[in-house]
RNA sequence: CGCGGGAUGGAGCAGCCAGGUAGCUCGUCAGGCUCAUAACCUGAAGGUCAGAGGUUCAAAUCCUCUUCCCGCAA
């Protein structure tokens, strides 16, 4: 099977190495170009381009992935294989696979087509969400799917472990796929247009905290938010209202608190919410360092801890 | 040179603008009090105020430079 692998981000770099350990080893890896990253706007290769080098496969990372079209035809390949890559494939690189083009889509399909599809697993209470390997359509993760793996979503679990296990997930599914359209057996379902739903990439902020909301609701969006893009409120500091960031975990206490109302006893911080109470565990403030809540708040006078409903 | 915040005993902060005894909330240690406490009382230890230079009778504070940390943006 002579396969190319499009991939970007770090969720599919064990389904990558996965590969390159039990094959069919990838012809090729295209991936986005390298992008400034961080307060220094450093030149930062994505890793799995990294990884790739390491393994001698040669790595394309084109502005367009129309670009290296002749490129990749030239290859003769069977299949594509598309992981989290982050740019639109154009109708004639769909067209150049011998036998598929599919792709690896963190979600149980038609839930959560797009870029949040973790997060959101999360953020909505679910209990499980899993791996869905489908063929690529122009629609955006709409293609018919070849085979879902699911996995429980734990109680306390944060979008990056989430993240992980899937990235773990993955490799997984794709071997029996890969399995499955080699010989033949391979499922072919479409997706149910009615039950699909549609989760935009995610900036910071969205990660604005609204505690007129009730407090299982914002535990779950703190959770499902960390790593990326986390979570914060605005809170009084030198009489300037700043971004106050705010970690998991968080649990429910009992209070009666106005939404967005704070009161420290027996050593927490205990935020009010639209319907119940929750303790603040881990903070961090705009120009500081991340830090316990309660000593947050310890050296900060009482006119500074007003944290707003937004 | 993208914008901005910050560095003060172990933690979190105030003091800086208008230079003049190192302060607050905690923690730690010792003792006391209480049936009792994440309570209260008393006392103690712990600081090159990030670093270097400058101005001044006098610098945490004003000026210049340096290092480090962080939020945004991308």
């Amino acid at each position: 099977m002579r396969l190319i692998f499009i991939a970007t981000g770090d969720i599919a770099l064990p389904t990558f190495e996965h590969l390159l350990a039990h094959g069919p080893r990838p012809l090729a890896l295209v991936t986005q170009p390298d992008k400034p990253v961080g307060r220094h706007q450093i030149l930062t290769p994505p890793a799995i381009k990294q990884a790739a080098e390491a393994a001698g496969i040669p790595v394309y990372q084109p502005e367009k992935i129309g670009e290296i079209c002749d490129v990749l035809a030239a290859m003769e390949p069977d299949l594509f294989v598309v992981m989290a890559y982050g740019q639109i494939l154009r109708k004639d690189i769909l067209e150049l696979a011998r036998v598929a083009i599919i792709n690896l889509h963190a979600s149980i399909l038609p839930k959560y087509r797009g870029a949040a599809c973790i997060q959101a697993a999360i953020d909505a209470g679910d209990s499980e969400t899993g791996i869905t390997v489908m063929h690529v359509v122009r629609e955006l993760d709409a293609g018919d799917v070849i085979l879902t793996k699911t996995l429980e979503i734990r109680a306390t679990e944060t979008g990056g472990e989430l993240h992980d296990r899937l990235a773990l997930l993955a490799p997984v599914a794709l071997a029996e796929a890969i399995r499955k359209i080699a010989d033949g057996t391979a499922e072919r379902v479409p997706q149910d247009s009615e039950l699909s739903s549609y989760v935009p990439k995610l900036e910071r902020d969205d990660g604005r905290i609204d505690w007129t909301q009730d407090a299982a609701s914002i535990e779950r969006r703190v959770r499902a938010y960390e790593p990326w893009p986390g979570t914060f409120t605005m809170a009084c500091e030198g009489g300037k209202m700043k971004r106050l960031k705010v970690f998991p975990p968080l649990s429910r206490v009992d209070a009666d608190l106005s939404p967005g109302e704070i009161v420290l006893t027996e050593g927490r911080v205990i935020v009010g919410s639209g319907n119940g109470a929750l303790a603040l565990e881990s903070v961090q403030p705009e120009g500081g360092k991340r830090m316990q809540a309660v000593d947050y708040f310890r050296g900060r006078k009482p006119s500074g801890f007003e944290v707003t409903a937004s």
